[in-house]
This record gives C-alpha cells, sequence and structure tokens, in this order.
DNA sequence: TCTGGGGTCCTAGGACCC
DNA sequence: TCTGGGGTCCTAGGACCC
C-alpha cells in the first residue's frame, strides 16, 4: 500500500503556527509580487476565493470578510516542510519527498490491517510536533492514493482515508482531479465521452496509450489498481532556476542585467548547497502578456559550458552574455530569469579534453568560492556579492504583508509572553 | 494599477553514425 | 532508370505536477 501525506493549506497554515491568534480567521498567501493567491484556510475557500485569482480581483472581498492576507515567505514554509518531512522519515525511512507539502510513504511491510492505525497516528504527530495539520490518503497504488486523499480532503472531511474497499468513490470523481490529468487532456477526454475517474479507468489502455501517451496509461493502469509508479528517492535536482517578475515593468538594459545577475546568483547559491557543477545555462526574458496594449516579446539563450563549472563570476559573465543576445530596445519586460543544467557532482565533473583548467585555476576558483559561501553563512545571505547585482535594486519585487523569518534569523524570533 | 515560481517527463523531428 | 535498414543523440515544445 502506499499513502500520501498531504499539508492542509500548507502555506497559510505555516502562518497560523506562529499566529496561534488566527485560528479561525479566513487566511490566504499571496505568490510573490503579491499577484495570484496560492493558499487559502477552509475559511477562505469557503468565502469562494478560487486558487490562482489575481489579488486584485479579491481584495474588496478580503477587506470586508476580515481575511488575513500574507506575502509568501518561502524562507519560513522551506524550513517547516523540513521539519514535517524529517518526522514522517523518522517514522517511516520508505518516504519520497515529492513537493514541499506532500510526502508518499510506501507501506509494503506493514500488515495491511496495521495501515490505517499507522496513518492515524503518524498524521497525529505531525500536528503535535509542528502545529501542521496534514491528510493522508491511502491505496494500493500512487495515483489512487492520490484519489483517497482528494475524497478526505474534498468529500468526507476526514484526517485519513484508506480507498481500497471503497473504489466506488471513483464515479463520483471528475476526470480532472485525477493526479496526471490536466486542463488539455480534461477538455479531450470530455470529447470521448470519459467525465469521471471511473470512466477514465474503464477505458482501454491501448487506445488511450496511442491517443495520450504512455504517461496516461499508466494512470489508467493505476487506477486499476496496478502499480506503474515507484517510489523516487533520488533527490538530485536535473536543472536549478530563479526567476522573478519585476516590482514594475523594466525597460532599461541595466536594471535588466542586474536581475539577471541577481537570478545568477540565487541559483549559484542552490547549486552550492548540493555541491553540484553546471555545464548548461539559459537566460529568458519576457513582457507583460495581460498588457496586449504594448509590443509583445518573449525570448531566450542558452549556452553550454566548455566545463562543468560553480563559479560565480564566471555564470554571471555568461549569463550577460546570453542576455545581451536577447534583450531588444523598446520592450516593457516582466521578468527574467536563468537556469542552470547539465548538473553533476562536483566530484564527478568530466572537465574539456583540450580546454582544461590548470591545478592552479581549479584551486583559485575553489578558494574564492569557499570564501564567498563562508562569509555568506557567517554574516547572512548575499553580505558579499558581485556588483553586477547592482545596489539600488529599484526593479525588485512587492512583498509587503510579509511576516518575519521566525524559524532562520535569529534577528526574527518571535517573544512569548507568560502570564 | 494590479495576473507566481520551479520543476518533471514524453514525443517528434532533425542531424548524425555505420 | 533504379538509391537500405537500423540505430543514437540532441533539442524544442507540450503536457503534466506542486
Amino acid at each position: 500500500m502506499y499513502a500520501l501525506i498531504d499539508c492542509n493549506s500548507f502555506y497559510a497554515s505555516c502562518e497560523r503556527v506562529f499566529r496561534p491568534d488566527l485560528r479561525h480567521t479566513p487566511i490566504i498567501v499571496l505568490s510573490n509580487n503579491d499577484g495570484c493567491v496560492i493558499a487559502r484556510t477552509t475559511e477562505a475557500k469557503a468565502l469562494g476565493i478560487k486558487m490562482g485569482v489575481p489579488y486584485f480581483e479579491v481584495k474588496a472581498l478580503c477587506k470586508k470578510c476580515h481575511v488575513q492576507v500574507f506575502s509568501s515567505n518561502y524562507t519560513l514554509y522551506g524550513d517547516l516542510s523540513a521539519r514535517v518531512m524529517s518526522i514522517i522519515q523518522d517514522v517511516w525511512p520508505e518516504t519520497e519527498v515529492y513537493s514541499i507539502d506532500e510526502a508518499f510513504l510506501h507501506l509494503r511491510t506493514l500488515p495491511l490491517g496495521a495501515v490505517d492505525v499507522f496513518c492515524d497516528e503518524l498524521q497525529r504527530k505531525v500536528l503535535k510536533d509542528t502545529g501542521i495539520p496534514t491528510s493522508i490518503g491511502i491505496g494500493p497504488t500512487k495515483t489512487l492514493a492520490k484519489i483517497a486523499s482528494h475524497v478526505a480532503k474534498t468529500k468526507l472531511n476526514t484526517a485519513v482515508f484508506n480507498v481500497i474497499s471503497q473504489l466506488h468513490w471513483l464515479s463520483l470523481i471528475s476526470v480532472g482531479d485525477v493526479w496526471g490529468v490536466g486542463r488539455q487532456w480534461t477538455k479531450k477526454l470530455n470529447a470521448l465521452g470519459v467525465y469521471t475517474a471511473q470512466d477514465l479507468a474503464s477505458l482501454d489502455i491501448s487506445l488511450v496509450k496511442r491517443r495520450f501517451g504512455v504517461g496516461l496509461q499508466r494512470t489508467v493502469m493505476e487506477l486499476n489498481g496496478r502499480a506503474c509508479l515507484t517510489l523516487d528517492l533520488g533527490e538530485v535536482k536535473k536543472t536549478i532556476m530563479s526567476s522573478c517578475s519585476f516590482g514594475s515593468l523594466q525597460t532599461d538594459e541595466q536594471y535588466l542585467s542586474e536581475g539577471v545577475s541577481h537570478h545568477c546568483a540565487t541559483a549559484w547559491a542552490k547549486l552550492r548547497k548540493q555541491n553540484l557543477v553546471a555545464q548548461h545555462l539559459s537566460v529568458f526574458v519576457r513582457s507583460n502578456p495581460f498588457r496586449q496594449d504594448l509590443e509583445q516579446y518573449s525570448s531566450s539563450f542558452a549556452l553550454r559550458l566548455t566545463n562543468p563549472t560553480d563559479d560565480l563570476r564566471y555564470l554571471t559573465r555568461c549569463a550577460k552574455f546570453c542576455l545581451r543576445k536577447i534583450v531588444k530596445p523598446g520592450i516593457h519586460y516582466q521578468k527574467c530569469g536563468v537556469m542552470l543544467g547539465d548538473l553533476m557532482s562536483k566530484e564527478r565533473r568530466q572537465m574539456d579534453l583540450f580546454h582544461q583548467p590548470s591545478y592552479d585555476e581549479i584551486a583559485h576558483t575553489t578558494a574564492v568560492m569557499n570564501t564567498l559561501d563562508l562569509i555568506n553563512n557567517k554574516y547572512g545571505a548575499r553580505t558579499i556579492r558581485l556588483a553586477a547585482e547592482g545596489f539600488s535594486k529599484s526593479w525588485s519585487m512587492k512583498n509587503q504583508l510579509k511576516t518575519p523569518s521566525y524559524t532562520t534569523q535569529w534577528s526574527d524570533l518571535p517573544t512569548a509572553y507568560v502570564r
């Protein structure tokens, strides 16, 4: 059996951990730039606030109904996620951390009769130890465990649900709510007369493969109880990306260049943290697709690096080179980003036969990068950085409603008063 | 006025090999 | 006049996920 443990309204629940006074208050959390709603508590959902709506569309409603609104605080959410995951992994090592708020457990060694009780206790332990409420779906495949979790959350309002003996639920779930079926395929499936998870499960798998590919074929088999997806325990990323919308539209190439350098440094920091080197770098820019009154433009440029590297100076030079290749005057840019790819572990990197850096060069780069890490680890991220990032950061994003980094900044530690 | 960021996998087609 | 069969690798684009 597989179990899917899923944190309820995760980002909103994180905010609540440090604001117990908001236990029953509707809360929403906004995306970067305070753009869209990306998390809602049950109370906020009940007010009709939909996932992903632009904040300005519901701002008035939030004010009227006293909804607490937060900018996203990824440092806090990442840290609480790590706590939740480590508790789960302590209890059950065969666990795949699937996303910031979800994990799959393969319960193969647990007697079938013990599964429900085990999950019940796990759910209570996570709540007690972290303050984060979760729900757990149980099923014979990952896809069915997902279905179970969906039923638990949206239909039954229970913390734990095992779907194994209750497969009639499949006919009560829209095909678009099945894991692996998105918008496009929902349209296509509906046109074939497929509306529910049950309809999908009874399709002929060779037809599904022909019309939709091997991915959906697996989904169909999984719905029928045949496990095709295994636990993915690998934790090495294949690409690392940093990108963000600007606080306002930018036309100045200098600011664009600063933004790209900034993202390059962010991606580089993630690279260093995982002890990886990159051999591929790409940069993209785009205008605001919602401003059809302005000229639309979007482009990217990629480089394959001669040698895999984690040298921030070299990566930034490459990123700026890519930007110069694609930047076009007169465009109102809304967003830019940097992606690092062809990642490999630093110990196993393969240098170019004809352009190998000397030992001295490698030693020098290593020393400089280590020093950057040392200073930034001791005095805080970005204490020392490249001047290419700029100083004014006038392009940086809005997040006016952000809470303190309670768990990762000494200066932001919350104070508790005891009476 | 204001519309997120970061990933994965699969497929088709083109270039290349013998 | 007539021009094969079997591969690999890479990239771009499209689908999906949270």
